[in-house]
DNA sequence: TACTTATATTAACCTAAACGAATATAATAA
DNA sequence: TTATTATATTCGTTTAGGTTAATATAAGTA
């Protein structure tokens, strides 16, 4: 059980850093991701079930969505050290982290609490 | 410029993270890594050059011999925390710095400073 | 010079892994 | 029940990347 290697390779693909950045922050469910990012649901969906099997998140499921967080380790410290002092000092990253907050409004104000929003916003 | 998902992919390999251990001691010649992890002299090489591609680590020619060391990174702080508090705490990587120890020991006794040993002893 | 040693590079092969499209599952709402 | 929403999974394709064997390069030595 080679966890520290796993992890590693979790870390190894941008898409799936970007979803942990957001994860740092707060719980999400996928369709935060999907939305946020702008990518596919299989994507979101498949990148965030890698991260969970690594251990680097965990999932819980309420009605029909799945909230994904992070799965903290007090071993792996070199994970915050890399999110706070590496990743939020690049561009893309902090640009992810005004989307999310953009897209949370968002959702809040069109809907109380759920992903179940039409994507083109109502009018 | 991506350096950081560069230095991620590097670090998501095993026999990298093998070298960079040893590494992380001190300079060494290509033939040393080779012999205190028992891998080829392809192996070793590719890797040390993929490592270096991503400035993780460096290197020196000297004669006939290719001495890398580390490239440390003032900003690369996690990298530190990698090695020292997970690494060190697996046994693999543990046995590699003995063998690192043995490896050299062998050949400062057997020769003055050069890696143009037989690896069959000389009686 | 020819030979040896150390390292790098190339080529062929193979496996891992990323991707999109389509489909399956499961909960909820009408 | 049927329809909708959210998420997971499967499939086929494609690309990235690790491995070995063979070869090239380049420095040192006899």
């Amino acid at each position: 059980m080679d966890k520290l290697l796993d992890v590693l390779k979790v870390l190894s693909d941008q898409t799936r850093l970007r979803i942990l950045n957001l994860l740092y922050e707060k719980e999400l469910c996928v369709c935060d991701i999907m939305e946020t990012l702008q990518i596919s649901q299989t994507k979101a969906s498949r990148h965030l079930i890698y991260m969970k099997n690594a251990r680097l998140v965990k999932d819980r499921k309420y009605a029909q969505w799945a909230y994904y967080s992070m799965d903290k380790d007090e071993k792996m410290k070199f994970i915050d050290s890399l999110i706070l002092e590496n990743l939020r000092s690049i561009e893309l990253y902090q640009k992810d982290m005004e989307n999310l907050k953009v897209w949370l409004n968002k959702k809040n104000i069109s809907d109380e609490s759920s992903c179940n929003e039409p994507h083109a916003a109502r009018t």
